[in-house]
DNA sequence: ACTGCAAGGTTCAAATTTGAACTACAGGTC
DNA sequence: GACCTGTAGTTCAAATTTGAACCTTGCAGT
């Protein structure tokens, strides 16, 4: 690791910003998500992921994949959920070692009762502060890291 | 909250993209510095913030303000950082209730040692992968965005 | 000097996260 | 059919994070 190719001045703000936001902008919505409705982030994105999928469910490791924790994580996050009566676990028919997490009616009703303040939040955190275009570079930029990495990992 | 205003596509690709490539980003530098150099990201982060510091010192306040992390997080990771010896608690001489943390001498070395691989992962994760173009448009929308989020806090 | 309130850090218990076992089962190969 | 390797989820202990409660100490107003 010889002579590392060290960071200039617009690479190091792309990074130091990314860290930042990032950082300020998780702490942010965790805060209005725990006040208004109760849930984590993790947990919203939980019911958004099953919200959005066919018959309201996924198999454990689709949805791990689709939020970024690890396994370990999901099932305590997915048990906490359980308890509360947001989500259920299904069995899987084809694979028994198949689990299927499941929305609930009361999952919906809570996921729809968070929805609006959420929206509003990440509107003002991220969304409204930018210009369309520079969300449009945004969403490509990211949307390449995103991708890239994604692949990496498999 | 009644007639919340959805994101529009673009706004949703920007939000997704911003989420995962948080998430994937965090995660794998997180893993690089464990494995490469048995520091935390947030221990990290502790060492270059003090070590940019005048003096090599920064008291508890300031630096919990560059990082992003509560005070209590930080009293727990300087005290980490106290026990492998890489920084060293001093008290304040104009406030009593006041206290620096300094970076050590081992301190240095670590953070010397561990640098180039980091800096590596980074453009490896986020750099690289974007044209010049884009990293400064990402900076300057990053900025925008933490500097907003910043000023929200105070 | 005296009072009241805010700021600086730490401590504490509770919640969460992580990776490394571990159990149980699937799928292909011989 | 026996075997071997890989996959799906869970469990476990250890590390981390968080907010609230808690001391001290600074500081402003009187």
């Amino acid at each position: 690791m010889d002579d590392p190719r060290w960071l200039n001045e617009t690479e190091m703000a792309a990074w130091r910003g990314f860290v930042a936001a990032t950082n300020l902008v998780a702490r942010r919505l965790e805060r209005q998500l725990k006040e208004d409705a109760g849930l984590s982030h993790t947990q919203y994105e939980i019911l958004v992921q099953l919200s959005a999928a066919p018959g309201g469910s996924l198999r454990m490791t689709d949805l791990a994949d689709r939020l970024i924790t690890s396994k370990s994580g999901l099932t305590y996050q997915v048990t906490q959920l359980e308890k509360a009566g947001l989500v259920a676990r299904r069995s899987c028919p084809s694979d028994v070692r198949g689990v299927f997490a499941e929305i609930t009616d009361h999952g919906w009703e809570v996921l729809r009762a968070a929805a609006p303040g959420h929206v509003a939040a990440v509107r003002e955190a991220l969304i409204d502060v930018l210009t369309p275009a520079q969300l449009a570079a945004l969403a490509e930029s990211l949307g390449t890291v995103s991708d890239r990495l994604r692949a990496a990992d498999s």
